[in-house]
DNA sequence: CTGTATCCGGGCTGATACTG
DNA sequence: CAGTATCAGCCCGGATACAG
């Protein structure tokens, strides 16, 4: 369920209560509409959250937590609380990661420019 | 870190100590040599799992979860066990979900044949 | 404000063949 | 046994425009 790029997110923008559409775009940095759209959709139709609308002009729609989507916050915090201790942990094994260890075609080269910032942002997270 | 297909499965593998690499792709139902590679490496590169190689003929290639990956078990063991507790649920949610509710263009054509068991298989877990 | 429709590119993924 | 190399397909995800 969560094997993708914003289902957790999405899911961690829900956790403090009702929400609105417009509300979670700011909050889930980076995400576009389609994809919220998209990610709220699944996890509506697994029913971890639910829809409430409210029609008036212009619409105004709440996302929120289900019972059964409340039960898997717990799991979700532990893992998000777990990255928040051990990222620096994480970065520092990405950085003294030896890629010549398993690759036959190593990049030598090294420029006078530090070029390791930009090597960092392409890593994924 | 674990928004991808396959690195909660392989890490799962390796729970129980040390695992060889054949033996995991036996384990790890459906996934090929290569994206067990490519999924392992990631892993290694990210401090969690340790290779280690024994030089024989042929060679022996085992893998093990290192002690920052031990502490990653935990929070992904209570992820699966919520899943195994409320797998059911899920799939309810999903059985009796209306898509005609959200989408304009919707596929009212019912053939006789139950396309229902199709359809259950296309969707992602 | 809360979406949907459409297009499109890139990366994830699988299949196959090859290697030490 | 434990990989690597290469190729091709396809879905994920982004950008933009449009709509109720």
């Amino acid at each position: 369920m969560i094997s993708n790029k914003w289902t957790a997110l999405v899911f961690y923008a829900m956790e403090s209560g009702k929400i609105r559409y417009g509300e979670m775009l700011r909050r889930v940095e980076g995400i576009s509409k389609k994809m919220l759209t998209q990610t709220v959709r699944k996890l509506e139709r697994d029913g971890l959250v639910q829809r409430h609308i409210t029609p008036t002009v212009p619409p105004s729609v709440e996302y929120s937590l289900t019972p059964l989507g409340e039960t898997f916050l717990q799991p979700m915090k532990e893992l998000r609380q777990w990255g928040r201790v051990n990222y620096t942990q994480v970065v520092e094994a990405r950085a003294h990661y030896d890629f010549a260890k398993h690759s036959e075609l190593v990049q030598c080269i090294r420029t006078d420019i530090d070029s390791k910032k930009e090597d960092d942002a392409k890593y994924d997270h």
